[in-house]
DNA sequence: CCCTGTGAAATAATTCACAGCA
DNA sequence: TGCTGTGAATTATTTCACAGGG
């Protein structure tokens, strides 16, 4: 019994990553009333060349139009399906401090597919509290609501020490997805997909950045005097 | 006056992405009292396979002990350097929601090197509260406290509204780097470094991979009947 | 014409496999 | 001998450039 019609083809994790891309700058479109796009208009607006554009979009299959454009509504409605977002994916947030609050709060699952099932926390002062009419429940209860619930996405926002026995927990109860926003990695089985969001590795790349661009800097002056 | 001897060759970004990894769990093991690591050792430690930890770490020179392996203090203390994290970076975070907050008290930050020098929020209830020591600020301040301060990095925090405005007021006050948690992109000058972390996107590329794998595992189910 | 879709070329990243040093 | 450092081979990704459809 499936549900949509999957795309067969491979596609790149590449390329993946930049569909969500794609289709909020093709939201941003819609809303501001525009219909069609080129390739070379979509691109600039996300950042990307044309060329890249169109190989990436070639990917999923045909949906533009030679010697026009695509269609700003059917794009999106095609990298929806492609991404699986015309499905529904039950999230739970584990660890409700203020990121676990701002996460739930966050107007990225306002995005259509995703719905917030669960929050769990172990602190008293927190549990039996409600964050967008989901109320807060002691972790312990993650086996049972997990398969009620269907929980597909497991997202950790505890400190360090906490993530990897959550995470064991949340691989215990089925749970395939995993998004790590701790200041940690954590180990699972192998066909679990862990992404891992980090603060930290995000500055420090910044930084190598920098350290690079000031040191060109430096040059430029040593060679100008 | 260059402090730091910097590294001249090329570093590909693709590894540069993998070092805050490895130094991360370098500490670890320093920390668990282990002084030396074979590129097997680390490698498994950190999820890569042994011959792309050499080849990174080949690119930052020759740390390692042929026989032997990596001295793990000196290992970290040459990641850190080319990193950039012997220098100072200060920080400011902008918008300080629960987002804000948790990006503000988040432990990332106790990494050496970053400094949160300035915290703005607009929001009459939040000027003046102290989150870690440093004190909320009306976002007008920014330009004189950014030259003040020297300001390297800014975090934005804020709602996707006010993500384009913050970020170029933030180039406007001489900020190369720029972090954004706001889910909306910003369109700043060419040569200012900016990366964006959003959760929306990171959900829809679970998404994509866990549909992904259903679809193979209803294939399976298919031909096992 | 104009703009998509795509082979072919160029570039980047990963993996292999082993020479060579401690 | 054991393990690093690195050329060479492989694989992945991006870019070019143009054929071909509307």
């Amino acid at each position: 019994m499936s549900a949509d019609p999957v795309l067969r083809r491979d596609v790149p994790d590449a390329t993946v990553a930049r569909l969500p891309e794609y289709l909020r700058t093709l939201s941003r479109l819609a809303e501001h009333g525009v219909s069609s796009v080129s390739s070379e208009e979509l691109a600039s607006a996300v950042g990307v060349r044309s060329a890249q554009l169109r190989k990436d979009l070639s990917r999923l299959g045909s949906y533009g139009v030679r010697g026009v454009g695509y269609e700003v509504d059917t794009l999106a409605l095609e990298i929806s399906r492609v991404l699986g977002l015309t499905r529904d994916w039950p999230v739970a947030v584990v660890g409700m401090g203020n990121l676990g609050h701002a996460l739930a709060s966050y107007s990225g699952f306002a995005t259509k597919g995703f719905r917030i099932v669960a929050l769990f926390d172990d602190d008293p002062a927190l549990v039996g509290e409600e964050v967008g009419g989901v109320a807060i429940r002691p972790f312990a209860e993650l086996p049972s609501c997990a398969s009620e619930q269907r929980i597909a996405i497991g997202v950790i926002a505890t400190p360090a020490a906490a993530a990897q026995a959550v995470g064991e927990a949340l691989v215990a109860a089925g749970v395939m997805s995993i998004l790590n926003f701790a200041p940690a990695s954590i180990a699972v089985r192998g066909d679990v997909d862990v992404r891992r969001v980090d603060l930290s590795t995000e500055l420090q790349i910044l930084a190598f950045h920098a350290q690079r661009r000031s040191y060109a800097g430096e040059l430029t002056e040593a060679v100008s005097q």
